[in-house]
RNA sequence: CGGGCUGUGGCGCAGUUUGGUCAGCGCACCUGCUUUGGGAGCAGGGGGUCGCCGGUUCAAAUCCGGCCAGCCCGACCA
């Protein structure tokens, strides 16, 4: 393992440790223009990585990718009286155009909403046009105040889905559709972070929704963090837009609108969910790359026989990558592919050469295991199966015992010094929710008892799951 | 925007209290040789108007004033 001093350790100091991953395993760099990014080629082949997964699932949910414009008209934003509210203070604003004063000013997107409504507008018409569902990939922004990159930037990139359907219960159940079947299946079965799902509370909700759906993880340092969302937006923007249609009876009526998003926040969660003081791990479902082959000495025949076995391997559908860099030392280029959380490093030097073998070093095992040149295909992909679950098991167990069932306040407060609370939202409501928010403390999301998806965030009996969050 | 801390080569820092002999260290980078099974060694080398502006002084990284930026803790949020 890499020597102490590569990284600043997680229990030492948290923030300092993601700092430090970002440089060392070449993730990203501060921009010029303050919260703003420069995300890395292998910070971004993570995030393409998510795209490509994510794209997919919202394909296979029904819904079509299109583009609408990153200038918006400052009207559009007001015609909303609560997403104004809630986006106003954090608008970046263009009054200037061609070297003149524009003579409306245009805002930079920080969502869609009000664009693409103006267009459902037009696009809907009869009842034969819906359901309506539509996503974009783009970036916003949203002028923060304490930007940290992935988490919270200026600038992100995201996918935002619209949608617009004929009855109330219909956009419900693609809200929640997008939120199992997208959103959370991506979470855990690729990104390997068990998530909570849940509603959030009136006071978390998204500005101009009706319902806020979201997911949150926990990270290694007991902190949520909201890995996407799902709203029900109910008719307000189809009033204030005009999205009506003819129904089957020949009545106007008006549709019942959806938005949900995930961004390159999930970066950042996937650092700070798996990442350990040896670097980041990542899960093999999403690793760009998920084997390195990696050239040990430059002796007679280890290069060929490295770029042989990463084509063997490319031919069994894993991602791979040669290391053939022998003008640097072993030890350094291990410990680059370690930082950079590559699940399987394939080692081949001399001794290993004389035997037939190559030699297999999980990122999250200890011990190394030996496999025959021809078998190794088959068992790198074993082994990347056997490391996929592992992290999820490893995750899940994190947050398990990082989780507490508490019944007052102050044993929130307690429990949330270090992971999650879960309390009655009868016993907590909005008077506890804000007690608990002057500490910094916030009620992630509320869910059933089994800690499954309930009909609404008014139904009976439901838990609150109240932590610290990003 | 409120509270705390910090600005010195790409990164991390020492030097500031007591102004001068102060442009220094580690890592990174370049060249050469030896190396390569867990961040290699030796030798040589390049790079900084000490955040910015102004003031005090014979003399400022160091003292004074103003400004700016960054980090951490809050309010906001994907």
């Amino acid at each position: 393992m890499a020597k102490r001093g590569v990284l600043t350790p997680q229990h030492e100091d948290f923030p300092r440790w993601y700092q430090d991953i970002l440089n060392k395993a070449e993730l990203a760099d501060n921009g010029p223009v303050r919260g703003t990014m420069v995300i890395r080629p292998y910070g971004y082949a993570l995030w393409e990585r998510m795209q490509a997964e994510v794209d997919q699932r919202i394909k296979a949910a029904g819904a079509d990718n299109a583009y609408f414009p990153l200038f918006i008209p400052e009207s559009y934003l007001n015609r909303e009286s609560d997403h104004v509210e809630g986006f106003s203070p954090e608008l970046a604003v263009v009054t200037q155009g061609g070297g003149r004063e524009l003579a409306e000013p245009v805002v930079v997107r920080p969502t869609s909403e009000t664009i693409i409504n103006a267009y459902f507008s037009k696009w809907v018409q009869s009842h034969r046009d819906l359901p309506l569902l539509i996503n974009q990939w783009a970036n916003v922004v949203r002028w923060e105040m304490r930007p940290r990159i992935f988490l919270r930037t200026t600038e992100f990139l995201w996918q935002e889905g619209h949608t617009a359907h004929a009855t109330r219960q219909e956009a419900r159940d693609y809200a929640a559709q997008i939120l199992h079947d997208v959103y959370q299946d991506f979470m855990e079965s690729v990104l390997a972070i068990p998530v909570l799902i849940g509603y959030k509370t009136e006071a978390e909700r998204f500005p101009g929704a009706i319902n806020s759906m979201c997911l949150e993880g926990m990270m290694r340092d007991g902190k949520a963090l909201q890995m996407g969302t799902s709203h029900e937006l109910g008719q307000s923007f189809a009033a204030m837009f005009d999205i009506t249609y003819l129904d089957p009876e020949g009545n106007q009526a008006q549709v019942w609108q959806t938005s949900w998003g995930v961004s390159s926040r999930m970066v950042g969660g996937l650092i700070m969910a798996h990442g350990d003081d040896h670097g980041l791990v990542v899960p093999p479902r999403l690793a760009p790359v998920q084997a390195v082959v990696i050239a040990v000495r430059d002796a007679d025949g280890v290069v060929d026989a490295c770029h042989r076995l990463a084509d063997a391997l490319a031919a069994d559908g894993i991602r791979a990558r040669v290391d053939d860099r022998m003008g640097t030392g072993f030890g350094r280029r291990a410990t680059d592919w370690e930082l950079k959380g590559v699940p399987v490093r394939v080692e081949i030097g001399p001794r290993d050469l004389e035997q037939d073998q190559a030699t297999l070093v999980s990122r999250i095992g200890e011990d190394k295991q030996i496999a025959s040149l021809s078998e190794a295909p088959k068992s790198v992909g074993s082994l990347l199966d056997v490391i996929q679950q592992r992290i999820f098991n490893d995750a899940a167990a994190w947050r398990e015992t990082h989780t507490a069932e508490v019944a007052t306040i102050a044993e929130v407060m307690e429990a949330a010094a270090t992971g999650f609370a879960r309390i009655p939202w009868g016993k907590l409501g909005p008077e506890g929710e804000a007690v608990l928010a002057e500490d910094a403390v916030t009620v992630r999301c509320l869910q059933r008892a089994d800690g499954s998806l309930p009909e609404s965030g008014d139904e009976l009996d439901l838990v609150a799951v109240c932590g610290r969050s990003y």
